[in-house]
RNA sequence: CGGGCCGUAGUGUAACGGCAGCACGAGUCUUUUGGGAAGAUUUAGUCCGAGUUCAAAUCUCGGCGGCCCGACCA
């Protein structure tokens, strides 16, 4: 008895010990809830010790990335001719009833300010959710005539969502940071193809810059945007099987432009209504799908073109020679890369394992023995690997790291879309494949409202979600089997996972 | 918004209704440094408000905040 109280008591004491120290207690793969907020805190991501529900402080290290994130997203949409605009925080709620589904869709989390000073307001001011009925409020002013068309906007802006689930960090929070983008078209065709810009600019900046692997899907009816006519949305993967909803592009049609009187006149001299698009990548979301996606036991794993700090030189001893050399190689790599010097105090080991946490793609280990063999230790954080590098190679070698360094992750993360996507015929073998963490691909009746009885009934019995259609699949494959619910014939070809 | 759990130094954890303790961190000094160094020394805490009680971190109520699970979303 008492050995087991003993054992007890060293276990406990162990426990502890783990749980002071500053590296990863759990595996991503074993705890990934766990993980992540781990991960927050530990690379200080994020403190969520702000006194109001649903809000947090953006730590640097966050904002640094997201900076980067934030400036290929604008480059490019500049790139696509859209113009920066910063609009009102604040949006009248006469703007948000202009249309009707919209304002149903967003009344329930709208923070409203009902007062300046002590003074009530005769109309309620919403904190915006987004920014359709500010735009398109304006829209009906600036836009005249054919010749204003395309008219091509977008603002990088924080948005404010009274999310009553519980939230998580970066991936939900009552305030996001994101760039929505607003278009007005003069004909559906021409708004159809800025869609389908919007998801070649997510291909070209959230996977070919920040590697993350995702699908389009077109929403089925009753997974809208609300006021849109048909959305478009990616879903990135994470590693527990669960997707999580990234960029999405918005046909709006012109339930938008009759609201608010977006008209122009044509070429012919009648007067006609805009045709509307939005598209709306989160950033700070988008943020996490890097942390997630990633990430592994030690902490993140950042591509080089989002790093703060892309190569850190770490100073084994405190000696004058392996000083010098470190001032040397920092001011040659500052020519094309960001560098920082560890001059902290902490120990070898401390360093490793700190800057690992941080996602830093390149370490440089600076000892005695580099002077003397005129070498350098190499260490990268996409593969893990450690090398031994002459001098006279270093700059070299890391040129070509930095260029290969985002695409070794991208492939990483590509590579987990592979086996995850299973065929099913029934809901029995749909539910055991969300359960080992796959997504479903099947026939179904219908994407339209009809199909939502039976979409209520996949949620009922897997607990995974109706994604909607691959947009790439829409018309080209011939879905010949039944509806996986009702065994009517299948109009569509959708996919079922579980959602964050 | 419903159901469950929770709030003690900066962090992680102890204390039957009866002296709030331990570890890590942080500060200073010395010795160290090739994968989480050591000694000396200093530092700091019961979320807020009310109630019960001789006595509350502990019990009750309210507020604020967090975590997990469900309906909503980027």
């Amino acid at each position: 008895m008492k050995t087991e109280k003993a054992a007890k008591e060293v276990v406990k004491e162990i426990k502890g010990k783990i749980e002071d120290t500053k590296g990863l207690t759990v595996k991503k793969n074993e705890d990934f809830s766990e993980w992540y907020t781990q991960v927050v805190q530990k690379a200080e991501l994020a403190d969520l010790r702000y006194n109001v529900k649903g809000f947090l402080v953006f730590q640097p290290w966050s904002v640094m990335v997201m900076e980067k994130m934030y400036s290929y997203l604008e480059k490019t949409l500049q790139q696509k001719r859209h113009k920066p605009y910063f609009f009102p925080t604040l949006i009248p709620e006469s703007n948000l009833k202009r249309e009707s589904t919209h304002i149903i869709g967003f009344t329930p989390e709208v923070f409203w300010v009902t007062e300046g000073g002590d003074k009530k307001f005769e109309e309620r001011l919403a904190l915006r959710p987004t920014s359709e009925t500010a735009f398109y409020q304006m829209f009906s002013l600036w836009i005249r005539s054919y010749k204003d068309l395309p008219f091509k906007t977008y603002q990088r802006a924080n948005v404010f969502r009274y999310e009553t689930k519980a939230t998580r960090p970066f991936l939900r929070s009552r305030e996001f940071h994101w760039i929505e983008t607003h278009c007005v078209h003069a004909t559906e065709k021409d708004a159809e193809k800025q869609v389908l810009e919007d998801m070649q600019t997510t291909k070209e900046v959230l996977h070919d810059v920040f590697g993350l692997p995702f699908i389009f899907f077109e929403r089925p009816a009753w997974d809208k945007f609300p006021g849109a006519d048909r959305t478009f949305a990616a879903d990135v993967l994470n590693p527990d099987g669960r997707v999580v909803q990234q960029p999405s592009t918005h046909l709006l049609s012109q339930a938008f432009s009759k609201g608010f009187g977006v008209k122009y006149t044509g070429a012919d001299g009648k007067e006609n209504y805009g045709w509307i698009t939005c598209y709306g990548p989160a950033v700070s979301r988008i943020f996490a799908s890097v942390v997630i996606v990633h990430g592994d036991d030690k902490g993140l794993r950042l591509p080089w073109n989002l790093a703060p700090i892309q190569v850190v030189i770490v100073p084994i001893v405190d000696d004058p020679k392996v000083m010098e050399k470190a001032d040397n190689l920092y001011h040659k790599l500052s020519s094309f890369s960001n560098v920082e010097i560890d001059m902290t105090n902490k120990s070898a080991g401390e360093k490793f394992n700190h800057w690992e946490m941080k996602g830093v793609p390149v370490r440089i280990d600076l000892g005695l023995k580099d002077i003397k063999e005129k070498s350098v230790t190499i260490f990268r954080r996409d593969t893990g690997e450690k090398k031994v590098i002459r001098e006279e190679n270093v700059l070299g070698y890391i040129k070509k790291l930095a260029e290969e360094s985002g695409k070794i992750l991208m492939r990483q993360a590509d590579k987990v879309f592979d086996d995850l996507i299973i065929n099913a015929t029934d809901l029995k073998k749909a539910k055991q494949v969300i359960e080992s963490g796959g997504i479903v691909r099947c026939g179904f009746c219908s994407i339209e409202k009809d199909g939502a009885s039976c979409s209520d009934k996949v949620e009922e019995s897997t607990g995974a979600k109706v994604r909607g259609r691959k947009f790439d699949e829409i018309g080209k494959t011939k879905t010949s089997g039944v509806c996986i619910v009702c065994g009517k014939p299948a109009k569509e070809t959708v996919y079922i996972a579980r959602e964050y």
